[in-house]
This record gives structure tokens, C-alpha cells and sequence, in this order.
DNA sequence: TTATCATACTGGTCTGACCAAGATCAGACC
DNA sequence: GGTCTGATCTTGGTCAGACCAGTATGATAA
């Protein structure tokens, strides 16, 4: 059985976890599907009970499993927080990786407002709108600010109707909060960029709206440039109230 | 204490997770540092040892921290593994992932290209000529073709000097081998694609060498574009052998 | 001083047990 | 007959102690 034949080579833990893998990869084993009992899955594997649990424990963390006290193990749908993990600790270890990680999402919501221009429906054009409204209504506020332009720029990932993008961009966003926080910090220090905060997404959104992917990305890269412009000057302390050059 | 206070309200293996995620956030837990041993871990936290496993194992497949038979458990740098396995387990639930992940993939890659035009230097130069080389030589061969391809675009990630980014890619280019290797296969069936393999290539090369970010980026999602094509007409049977439109 | 070896440690695993609470089904009650 | 109740089985959650096999270290012998 090419199914025990996997599981022979390991032992304890690796042999229970490559069993379990086996199943999930091949599809015997589907989101919704309750696992047999720990103690079973124990005798059936030749191993015992604590080395069952360390498997499923690591199928836990990984998102594929879900551990029902006094329930049973059910096998549920991969879901983000596992990478929100992973780059949470990636994160604490090595700080320098922010920047890195800003890279990717810029990656992400390039690629995704491209798919966004050639799938977004109705429903992502007025979700777009109320978050450029919002911009704009919440300008003067840090928080509520922040929040706004994220809120935007998530429902342009979401307008790309890929699991994936959306996936990944959640999982990096979350660190980046706060850098939608501190730009908005910003606008006090530089009244420009009211109109640049403005302005640019609303010229995103009528690219999109335009379904033009390659305005749409140009436009969104543009906007992610002068983002870093202003951090930059406000780094050098260049405080002066000159927009940022266009 | 406060180091007993987080760890005071949950139980179990929350209890020993939540005190070692807490040092390693907060970084008194740094790469290359041991634990102190399971059983001390145990009693210091007032769990038994198989809870200390589970934590520690779940550490593990996280890429947190590395468990050396005989040695101890010690701290790493995050790696890739962890988003292989994930990506791994959800593509095989949701297989109508693959396009999507092909999708995050174009990208990061376009993404990478463009930083590579800023950032590459002659080392990375040399690797891509290299692959690009090697394209050539084994045009005609499946396996070997597929390989110098999959290398030839991680070496425009590698030259993003990007670590997330190579990270990213290199986990989701994992469940893509087998794309590159197919593509190869069409060769045989479109004779066409031996210029487009080669010449794509190698403008994507050009641009890079030449430092433009805009023609890289442009030349790349043109070469991912034509690569759909041929997988498109393939599907559909169309086995003329006139090339792709460009 | 050096080389060898005993010992204390480490992780890897097993056994068997207890607890608390959901799941189930038989039996009692309406 | 139908519904409710409760004993029992099963499940995950955990613990205690034990054994194995190598590693690391230090003490002893050359």
C-alpha cells in the first residue's frame, strides 16, 4: 500500500504526520471530514497517544486541522491566520523585514488590481466608493483615517476575486497597520498630502472603473511611490509644505 | 511576574505556547539561542512534558525553532518550509487554487524584476545569463528545460534581494515545477515556442541588464501572457503551429 | 598533559491512568 | 406512541513515571 509505504520509513511523529499528509494531499481527506479518535489513530499507526497529539497539534497550527475538545478532530478549510503567524514571528526576528514585506504587498495589490480591472463586479465598484468616501471623510483622523485607507486598498484585493492574492495580502497587511496610521500622522506635519490622499485613490478607483490594468497599476504604483517619498522626507526631517514632486 | 501572568490565564499547551511566543516576540528569544530543556520547561510552567512537546513541536512547524535529537530545541530563522507546507495542504483542498497562486506568483515576480533592475549587481548579472544559457542548451529536453526555466525566474527574484519576496516566490514556484515542465512539453507540439522560450528570455535579460523596471515589468507579464496563450490553445487542440500573437 | 571512560544530561517514545464533558441510547414517564 | 431523562461510552486534555539512545562533560587513568 503505497499509503503504509510512506508511513514506514518515519517513526513516531513524522510517521503519524506523513499519514495524516498523505491523506489530506490525495483528498480522502476533506474539509469537514471528522478524523477517527486519537487513541484509534494511536493503535492504527503502532504509536502512542502523545505523538498522535503532537501530529494533530502541528496540523493545528498549520491551519488544516481543527482539535474539538471532547468532539473529535475535523479537517477545516486553510484559512490566513497561519500566515499571519508565520510573518509575525518572521517579523519580530528580523525587523528589517518590513520593508521587504511592503515590497510584497505592493506586489500583491498591483497584480490584484490588474484582475480587479478585468473581474470586478458592481458590488467591488460600490464597496470601492464607500472606502474612497470614507477617505475623504475621515481625513483630518489618525485612526479612523488609517482604517479608511486601508479599508480601501483591501477592497481592491478583494476586487481581484483571487483567494490567494487576498490571502496573502491580509497576512501582510496586518503588519502594516500601523504604517497606514503613521502616514496619516503625516498630514498634519504636510497639508499636501490631503489632496495627494484624495486625489490619488480616487484616481485608482477610475482606473479600475475605467477597467484599464495598466493605468490602474501605474497609478497605484505612483501612489505607493509618493507614500514613500513623504515618509522619507519626514525621516529627514524636511518639513516644509511643498507637495510631494508628482 | 509578568512573564507568569500571560501565561496564568490559558492551559496546557496554550499556557506553554503563549510564554514562548511572548519571549520570542519580544525577542529575548533570538535565532541561534537554545531552550532550556523540556523536562525544565515542564516543570517551570507546570505542565508535563508532552505538553511541552506539542508546543515545541508546533514551534517546529512553524520554522520557529528547531528540535535537535539529543541536542535541544533551538531558535531559527523563519524559513520557507512553512508557507510550502501551507500552500501545499490548501492547493490540495482547493485545486481551483492553482490559478490563483499563479496569479500571486506573476505578481511577485513582476514585483521582484522591478527592484532587481534597482538593486541587481553583477553577481546576479552572471547567475542570470547563466540560466538563460542553459535555457538555450536544453530547449529541447522536458526535465532539464522546465528546471532552466523554474531557475532562471528565481534568479530575478534572487535579484530582487528581497528576502520576503524570494521567500514568497520560491514557496508557491514549488507547486508550480510541474507547470514549467509541462510548458516544455508543448514544445513538441508548438515549434514556435523554441523562439519564444529563447527570445522571451532574453529580452526579459536585456531589460534588466539595462535597468529598466517598466520594460522588465512589461516584458515579463508579456512572456506570462504568451505562456497562457499556448497552454489555451493547447487545451482547445489547436495545434497549428503558428506562434502565439505577440 | 592527554586520552579514555563513566555519568549526567538531552530528546524520543511508551504505558497507563484520570478527568470532564459531549454523544448516544435504553428505559421511564407522560 | 412519543418525549424526556439519565447512565454509559467515547472524546479530547493532561499527567506521572519510565525506558532508550546518543551527546556533552568532567573525572580519572596513562
Amino acid at each position: 500500500m503505497e499509503l503504509k509505504r510512506a508511513a514506514e520509513g518515519e517513526k513516531g511523529f513524522e510517521k503519524v504526520f506523513a499519514f495524516l499528509r498523505e491523506r489530506l494531499l490525495a483528498g480522502s481527506l476533506k474539509p469537514g471530514d471528522r478524523l477517527i479518535s486519537e487513541r484509534e489513530l494511536a493503535t492504527q499507526l503502532g504509536v502512542s497517544r502523545p505523538i498522535v497529539r503532537e501530529a494533530l497539534r502541528a496540523l493545528t497550527v498549520l491551519g488544516i486541522v481543527e482539535i474539538r475538545d471532547r468532539i473529535g478532530t475535523v479537517v477545516t478549510r486553510p484559512d490566513v491566520s497561519v500566515l499571519n503567524d508565520f510573518f509575525t514571528f518572521a517579523l519580530a526576528q528580523q525587523a528589517d523585514m518590513l520593508d521587504d514585506v511592503m515590497q510584497a504587498r505592493v506586489a500583491i495589490e498591483c497584480q490584484a488590481i490588474r484582475l480587479a480591472c478585468e473581474r470586478a463586479n458592481i458590488t467591488d465598484f460600490e464597496r470601492l466608493q464607500r472606502a474612497l468616501a470614507k477617505i475623504g471623510e475621515t481625513i483630518d483622523e489618525a485612526d479612523a483615517g488609517g482604517m479608511a485607507d486601508f479599508d480601501f486598498h483591501r477592497a481592491i484585493v478583494v476586487a481581484s476575486h483571487s483567494e490567494t492574492l487576498t490571502v496573502l495580502h491580509s497576512s501582510m497587511a496586518g503588519l502594516l497597520t500601523h504604517s497606514h496610521r503613521s502616514r496619516r500622522e503625516l498630514v498634519q506635519a504636510f497639508p499636501s498630502m490631503k489632496t495627494y490622499l484624495i486625489d490619488d485613490h480616487r484616481r485608482i478607483f477610475e482606473a479600475v472603473i475605467a477597467r484599464d490594468p495598466e493605468r490602474a497599476d501605474a497609478t497605484l504604483r505612483e501612489h505607493f511611490a509618493i507614500g514613500d517619498e513623504y515618509r522619507r522626507r519626514a525621516l529627514v526631517g524636511d518639513m516644509d509644505k511643498t507637495s510631494a514632486s508628482r
